[in-house]
RNA sequence: GCCGGAGUGGCGGAAUCGGCAGACGCGACGGUCUCAAACACCGUUGAGGGCAACCUCAUCCGGGUUCAAGUCCCGGCUCCGGCACCA
């Protein structure tokens, strides 16, 4: 910090200095605990503010300065209104990263993380933010994972976790791959280019589905609309019915087999030309003609290795191919041939489709391909006969059924009931619900992870460890090099054990947790991370959530968010916390694209390091500059032109704060009120602007729109450096001004107004006490009242004037007004407007006239 | 492909309950200061036309609704995020 009692004998004035100011308020701030939260503390409502945990991955660029410091300002705002804020920070330390590098670079995953944890804790204290580091969390420590385990245990016990076979792609080299790391459309290993094959796995899954109509209701959240939907259309709950369809006798088979199809239009049903098996089908193989078998098996083999991506694409030509067997339609007793096709999913409601291609657009399309017949069963009236081009998919209330039987003739929706009914009725059919969502796959063939606490035994199956032996640690030493088999199954003194439930012999698990896991609980773990008696402290729970704000990327908006979402549910029915919901209130920020537009990473080369910037310009500048870029939820490709701007402000606003009398070579008007003010306008302009800026900037951050905030003290600021130096500066009105202007930037550039605010407390001869314990500045609402409003005038749509009238001016006043000004009685040229409008609250004037 | 978002001066962006398009900043141009340069400061700056007052055009493209459209509706294009083993 500067000292300050020499100021006097200066005859320059002292230049801002970022880099002197900057680490010596930090390191005070630390040395007092300023942002130390006490999380007992019942004086102050609690804000609980959490910005999503950083992956370890060695760098802090210049995107998480974007997403942590207008979250800082967010915090601090809060602490201003009186709020008990607490901001944690964390790792996300499990993951394919760390043990990429190990096997790369032969350093152990556990080395490497930490190592990059070491540095980036560095890194975040450059960013100057209210961070509290007592409650730090890093999921990769014992003391973190063993909760894993255990909540783990718990979710077994309650039957939300099962274990059941999904294909995982595989690479014979390296094992088990991720999705980025299969490459090109012929689907081969990153790093040893061998061909990707598909391999039925034993995993763990947590049984999400039985959430998903909990997960639709988003009533006790404010979370942004865009997400909302993206997580409704992700569960993809869909209504309709199960129709048991028959499999016909053929030469091959005896048929009477029972074929179950989901649809959401049994209305349709008169419509079926043909069946569509999923390629997973359990009974394609007993169904396939012998003539037809190779060929189906190539299909099957084929569709297994096709992303979902490439089988749902509609663009793509339908594929299929026909088993040589025949269905039974329910109603009608019509013969339908079968067809294995991949764009009907496995997993999606029975893996089985009646396709009515009248009425479905895909299989419109796999008709059309197949020559298949296309049968209308839904018209509007009076287009009962008119031919398809298309599917015909709307359906209005005043659709009918045709060719339909008995119940042709019905409105559709009534017939589709009446259909329902009448197969409920022959055991054939009911009504059902099904979901797009899956039940969450937790298992991963890695080492890097949480170890799952299971023993299998040859005599009792898997059993659980008991929970006295938590934590099953990830042993320190293993052979984690890629070599297919999982890492933990090649430690004989991890794999081996004796079962807890008989004493034989057994092994452990050897997959590890996804780290999704991790995430869906750690804002709990932060309220008490030493907690060693169990994973969370109630009565803190209790007190600080539901998170009241939680920011993050929307790279996230699904996966992490309705996991977490997912967790809180599950943990608030075994017993452990009472809330619903994880995050009252969301924020998606943008993404920080490198200056390609791509997405920032090592490997591009195109991460910005934000230690040069700082080195030049200051924390501060860096902070404010993120936040004045644009819309923070917008993100977009870094540029650092315009930083130069942002830090000629905090230049302006030092030299307004430090030197009011002082003035400017090479401007010809310093000193000088502007033309036609006296000091009473002067100081009455200048509280005018000081108190409309604080209610505007109020709302800036209560909205997080930092862009407009900061543009918005730039014109305050821009304001006041106008009478720097003449007899205005200095007065009451200037300094009120100058201190509402440190007030409301305090947040967003917490040093330098730290250091101008210790200036004045010093000059003032007060005792220091930090800025950001200062309370909320309050509006003058008399100051901001203005008298007169400039009203722009329209002559059919054009602006062709303005007048000035008092603010409080009347509809009939103001037609008068508008009336006689001279450009809009040119515009008129004599003419009498036909119509006058007068846009709401006298904003604009608008004359219609005709010819 | 499907789901979600975005597209406005040379650039980042502002203005969305339908009411002055371009706040604020960058860049550029002119000037002041300086021996000079840098810094700083003052001014101009959407495009086109006009001596000027002013006029015309302009918010991705094409239609539409309206006294009035960046904003609402219909159709398209481009870019970004997600698509279940990156986190």
């Amino acid at each position: 910090m500067t000292d300050t009692s020499d100021r006097g004998e200066r005859t320059l004035i002292e230049r801002y200095d970022a880099a002197s100011i900057e680490p010596a308020w930090q390191a005070r701030w630390t040395d007092l605990g300023l942002y130390r939260t006490d999380l007992d503390d019942q004086s102050r409502p609690t804000y609980y503010l959490l910005t999503m945990y950083d992956y370890p991955s060695g760098n802090l660029h210049i995107g998480h300065w974007y997403v942590k410091t207008p979250t800082d300002a967010i915090g601090r705002y809060h602490r201003m209104r009186g709020e008990n804020v607490f901001m944690p920070v964390g790792f996300d330390a499990f993951g394919l990263p760390a043990e990429n590098a190990a096997i790369k670079n032969r350093v152990h995953p556990r080395e490497w993380t930490m190592q990059n944890i070491d540095h980036m804790r560095r890194q975040l204290r450059t960013m100057g933010a209210a961070f509290d580091w007592d409650a730090e969390v890093v999921t990769c420590d014992p003391s973190y994972y063993r909760w894993n385990q255990w909540l783990f245990l718990q979710l077994l016990n309650a039957g939300l976790a099962y274990r059941a076979k999904a294909p995982v792609d595989w690479c014979p080299n390296d094992g088990t791959l991720a999705r980025e790391q299969v490459e090109g459309a012929d689907r081969r290993c990153w790093r040893c280019g061998a061909k990707v094959e598909k391999r039925d796995l034993d995993q763990w899954w947590l049984r999400i589905t039985k959430y998903a109509d909990e997960l639709l209701d988003f009533s006790g959240i404010q979370w942004p609309d865009p997400i909302r939907i993206m997580q409704t259309n992700w569960i993809g709950r869909s209504e309709g019915g199960e129709i048991v369809f028959t499999t016909a006798a053929s030469a091959h088979h005896t048929g009477g087999e029972d074929l179950r199809v989901f649809t959401t239009r049994p209305d349709t049903l008169f419509g079926a030309t043909f069946m569509v098996l999923a390629p997973e089908h359990p009974v394609v193989a007993s169904l396939t003609a012998p003539e037809r078998r190779a060929e189906v098996e190539a299909y099957v083999a084929h569709a297994r290795s096709a992303t979902e991506i490439e089988r749902l694409s509609t663009e793509r030509e339908k594929t299929g191919v026909a088993l040589g067997a025949e269905a039974i339609n329910p109603i009608s007793g019509e013969r339908i041939p079968i067809y294995v096709a991949d764009y009907v999913l496995g997993g999606y409601g029975t893996g089985a489709i009646m396709a009515v291609p009248a009425h479905d657009e895909r299989d419109f399309a796999f008709a059309t391909q197949f020559d298949l017949p296309i049968r209308r069963v839904v018209a509007e009236p009076g287009t009962e006969d008119a031919a398809l081009d298309e599917a015909f998919v709307s359906h209005a209330p005043t659709d009918r059924l045709v060719n339909s039987g008995p119940y042709s003739g019905l409105p559709a929706d009534e017939g589709g009931r009446a259909i329902v009914a009448a197969l409920a009725e022959q055991g054939a059919g009911n009504a059902a619900v099904t979901y797009r969502i899956r039940d969450w796959l937790i298992s991963r063939q890695r080492y890097w992870g949480t170890p799952i606490p299971i023993i299998h035994c040859d005599q009792c199956g898997p059993v659980p460890v008991p929970e006295n032996e938590l934590p099953v640690l990830l042993p320190d030493v293993v052979d984690y090099q890629g070599s297919g088999e999982n890492p933990l199954a090649r430690d004989e003194a991890f794999l081996r054990v004796t079962c807890p439930s008989c004493d034989g012999p057994a092994r452990r698990e050897t997959d590890t947790m996804d780290t999704f896991i991790d995430s869906s609980w750690y804002w709990f773990r932060y309220l008490s991370p030493e907690k060693a008696g169990g994973p969370i402290d109630r009565a803190l729970v209790d007190r600080w959530t539901p998170v009241d704000q939680y920011t993050g990327g929307a790279e996230h908006a699904v996966m992490h968010l309705l996991y977490s979402r997912f967790f809180t549910k599950a943990m608030r029915d075994i017993g452990l916390v009472h809330e619903d919901e994880p995050f009252r209130r969301l924020f998606n920020q943008g993404q920080i694209l490198g200056a390609d537009g791509e997405r920032m990473s090592k490997s591009r080369g195109n991460v910005q390091d934000p230690d040069e910037l700082i080195a030049r310009y200051g924390a501060d500048t860096i902070r404010l500059f993120l936040m004045f870029m644009g819309p923070w939820d917008q993100g977009g490709p870094w540029s650092a032109s315009g930083i130069g701007g942002v830090y000629r402000f905090l230049n302006r606003v030092w030299a307004i704060a430090i030197d009011p009398t002082g003035t400017d070579r090479g401007d010809q008007e310093a000193g000088r009120l502007p033309a036609g003010q006296d000091i009473g306008v002067a100081e009455a302009a200048i509280r005018t602007a000081a108190h409309r800026t604080l209610r505007d900037v109020t709302i800036d951050y209560e909205g997080f729109r930092f862009n407009t905030m900061v543009a918005r003290l730039m014109e305050l600021s821009n304001a006041l450096y106008r009478y720097r130096g003449t007899p205005a500066a200095g007065g009451r009105a200037w300094d009120e001004g100058v201190r509402l202007l440190l007030l409301m930037l305090a947040p967003a550039a917490p040093h330098i107004t730290e250091e101008l605010w210790s200036r004045r407390l010093a000059t003032a001869g007060t005792g220091w006490s930090s800025i950001h314990l200062e309370p909320w500045p309050q509006v003058d609402a008399g100051a901001v009242i203005e008298e007169t409003r400039e009203v722009p005038v329209q002559v059919n749509g054009k602006i062709r004037d303005k007048v000035v009238v008092p603010a409080d001016v009347s509809d009939a006043d103001l037609e008068l007004a508008v009336l006689a000004a001279p450009k809009v009685m040119a515009a008129l040229s004599g003419r009498t407007p036909d119509r006058v409008i007068v846009a709401g609250g006298c904003r604009l004037v608008n004359l219609v006239v005709r010819g």
